[in-house]
RNA sequence: GGCCCGUUGGUCAAGCGGUUAAGACACCGCCCUUUCACGGCGGUAACACGGGUUCGAUUCCCGUACGGGUCACCA
């Protein structure tokens, strides 16, 4: 099968969750392909039989879709090259590692775990680097035909050259060469007949067609020994781009056992997901202007490899924080009231409060979901607070004025039917024009004799129409009680 | 340890022989404001180190240091 069009593909393992890293390994690999109007691929590499988790699959879906990174072949789904589960290759990894055998560059090997870790231990003992000593590959023909009828369980491993070196190119990296003597004979089929990664992914991205293999650069020193397999069956290498890890700081890699930053956490805590895929385009790869905002259709116009950086990124939480709220503050009121409502729910029991006011005033002071909880605790419950809440320097305020303030204002707050916002500032700045003082004079307490918080999603004002008549005043007179 | 790769402010990063070394986040200050936030304005802060090459190196070369990757019948 001949593809003209560009090609690329997310090859996860199914071991766990989805990382950042991963996610982004996948984004920039459908950036490739639908930048240059080409195919996106997934393909399940599940060769390690003993290492898959159950459920791993479906996750790699869920966040793909969920992103929008919507594969145009793969397992599910189909496709002209399939099937896409590499654990369904095995015949055809099989059958090109034969050709390989006929060609002399691989060859069957009979060696047991005992003797590979014998010569292994040997060698490092003697200072040498650990590297297979191709004990079989001197075996002679009818030695092998006649293992192979006893039964005696094989692997086959290709065969390095013995001189010279090997460079590859990748496109963010350069080139790269390397002595071919520093190459092990690695296994390409294993005892229990199934590819290595190293040899199916050769062969299925070969198959495949893919022409732009995007994966992480802890295959970078691998790579010479796949173009060394590309030469043997006489193919034509793929481009590579080879990205540098995403970091959680600058000597650990990002992973589910050192923090929490997994996609599927991040969507917990309130980020959007739209925003958690911006961000981690960012991290190792900069735009060429000065926007940073970028839908994934944006993302598909904007994305350049060259763009790309060679050293790691560390995941920075504080900027992910600014980008989803960016995020939050472009959503119209209404969208940010659908998002923010499970959470208010969630963290507001008490009936009757007014939560598309709420919200309107959270959407510019959210920067993930799940802090409107610390937000919005007051409103159920008055917090334990001290009266220095009310010494505010610039509203000229302390808990002597407050109390004054206080009992001004609660005569005229028993007056007002409808807590609404309009009714409730209309009385207010006409008890303020009445006294003849400034407005924080008298709303900074009533701040704090609601909320008991400096800090509160809008002024004096939202906080009583919020609350309702009835437990704004109960506040109030507390307030007082407390004060005098 | 061998081999491979990387290194610009706290973080993400632009730069690709001559620049006042961008920008963003974070931080600090000011303004606005019923606080915080938002918004506006401004500020602190960087080329890992040592040698070359060059009229001139952040940029090219070589070392050193530090960091990462890899040396599996894991991917």
């Amino acid at each position: 099968m001949t593809f003209t069009q560009i090609r690329t593909r997310f090859a996860p393992s199914p071991t766990g969750y989805m990382h950042v890293g991963n996610l982004r390994t996948a984004l920039y690999a459908y950036l490739v392909a639908k930048q240059a109007g080409g195919q996106f691929l997934l393909r399940i590499e599940d060769t390690d039989q003993g290492r898959l988790v159950e459920g791993a699959v479906d996750i790699i879906y869920d966040t793909l879709r969920d992103t929008g990174l919507l594969w145009d072949e793969g397992p599910d789904i189909g496709g002209p090259v399939g099937p896409y589960v590499q654990s369904e290759r095995v015949h055809m990894h099989k059958e090109y590692a034969l050709k390989l055998i006929e060609k002399g560059a691989a060859y069957y090997c009979f060696c047991d775990k005992e003797r590979l870790d014998e010569v292994r231990a040997q060698q490092t003992a003697a200072g040498q680097d650990p590297k297979y000593d191709r004990h079989c590959c001197a075996l002679k023909p009818e030695e092998i035909l006649a293992k192979l009828d006893a039964g005696v369980p094989y692997v086959i491993r290709q065969k390095m050259p013995d001189s010279g070196s090997t460079t590859f190119h990748d496109e963010i990296f350069g080139d790269i060469t390397v002595e071919n003597t520093s190459l092990d004979d690695q296994v390409l089929i294993k005892a229990d007949g199934m590819a290595t990664y190293n040899f199916a992914n050769v062969v299925d991205d070969h198959l495949m067609g893919i022409t732009h293999v995007i994966r992480g650069n802890e295959y970078l020193s691998s790579a010479p020994k796949y173009n060394l397999l590309y030469a043997a069956f006489g193919w034509e290498t793929p481009l590579y781009i080879h990205c540098s890890p995403v970091m959680k700081n600058a000597t650990e890699k990002l992973s589910k056992r050192n923090g929490d930053a997994s996609y599927q956490d991040l969507v917990a805590k309130g980020y959007l997901k739209d925003a958690v895929l911006n961000y981690i385009a960012l991290l190792g790869w900069a735009p060429g202007g000065e926007e940073e905002i970028f839908t994934l259709e944006e993302l598909v116009k904007a994305f350049r490899v060259s763009g790309i950086s060679k050293s790691p990124a560390i995941f920075d939480i504080l900027k992910l924080n600014y980008i989803n709220s960016e995020y939050l503050r472009r959503m119209t009121p209404e969208a940010f009231y659908e998002v923010a409502l499970p959470w208010m729910d969630k963290f507001i029991q008490r009936p009757g409060v007014d939560k598309k006011l709420l919200a309107s005033l959270l959407q510019v002071r959210t920067e993930y979901l799940s802090d409107i909880a610390e937000r919005v605790d007051f409103i159920d419950a008055m917090p334990v607070y001290s009266d220095v809440l009310y010494v505010n320097k610039k509203m000229k305020t302390d808990p002597a004025t407050a109390l004054e303030a206080l009992k001004a204002v609660l005569p005229v707050l028993e007056q007002v039917e409808i807590f609404s916002v309009e009714a409730l500032h209309e009385a207010l700045f006409a008890l303020i024009e009445k006294l003849g003082v400034k407005n924080g004079y008298i709303l900074w307490p009533i701040r704090v004799a609601v909320s008991g918080k400096e800090s509160t999603p809008g002024g004096g004002i939202e906080l009583c129409a919020i609350l309702g008549k009835e437990e704004s005043l109960a506040r109030i007179r507390a307030a007082i009680e407390k004060l005098s």
